[in-house]
DNA sequence: GCCAACGTTGGC
DNA sequence: GCCAACGTTGGC
């Protein structure tokens, strides 16, 4: 019996790294690299292929989910560490004992209309989620079953 | 652009 | 190990 899936919020900055960035990538999927936060990057560890992730806009002009991934390769060493060219790098991080992991990412499904924070923070039964609580700024995080499928409905039935 | 809330760094 | 200084995140 396979372990139950797993739900997952990750944040992208859109003039970065936009949802539709990821769809445009051959077979619509990327590594998700650059986490530099250690309690981010252990999340990611925990990523199974088949998890489902909320693609969040983060840092720009109306933050929000806008749509659905799916965890397609898991943890292996973030070669952006490695690069001293790359905006990501780090010198500590090294190919024999890296220090930073990443996981590879397909665009799953868009929604009809992006769940906007303000939206999620007046749906109840969204109130616990981590992205509500005052001053975390993690960039990959869990979410339950039940947070996955309420945003996912908000962003279905507009 | 401001700034609250972190996390990290490094001197001691 | 403490903690001040600094850097980053990210909403507003």
């Amino acid at each position: 019996m396979s372990r139950a899936k797993q739900f997952w919020l990750m944040k992208s900055e859109p003039t970065v790294f936009s949802f539709d960035d990821l769809k445009a990538r051959h077979l619509s999927t990327d590594h998700w690299e650059g986490v530099r936060n250690y309690q981010a990057r252990n999340y990611m560890r925990q990523m199974k292929k088949g998890d489902l992730v909320l693609f969040y806009h983060s840092n720009c002009e109306t933050p929000g989910v806008v749509g659905t991934a799916e965890v397609t390769r898991e943890t292996y060493p973030d070669h952006t560490a490695f690069d001293p060219l790359s905006n990501y790098y780090d010198p500590k991080s090294k190919p024999d004992n890296p220090r930073w992991f990443m996981v590879d990412v397909k665009w799953k499904e868009a929604f009809l209309g992006m769940v906007t924070l303000t939206e999620m923070r007046r749906t109840p039964e969204l109130g616990r989620m981590k992205l509500m609580q005052k001053g975390q700024r993690l960039s990959v995080m869990p979410v339950t079953k039940e947070e996955f499928e309420k945003v996912r409905s908000l962003g279905m039935t507009k």
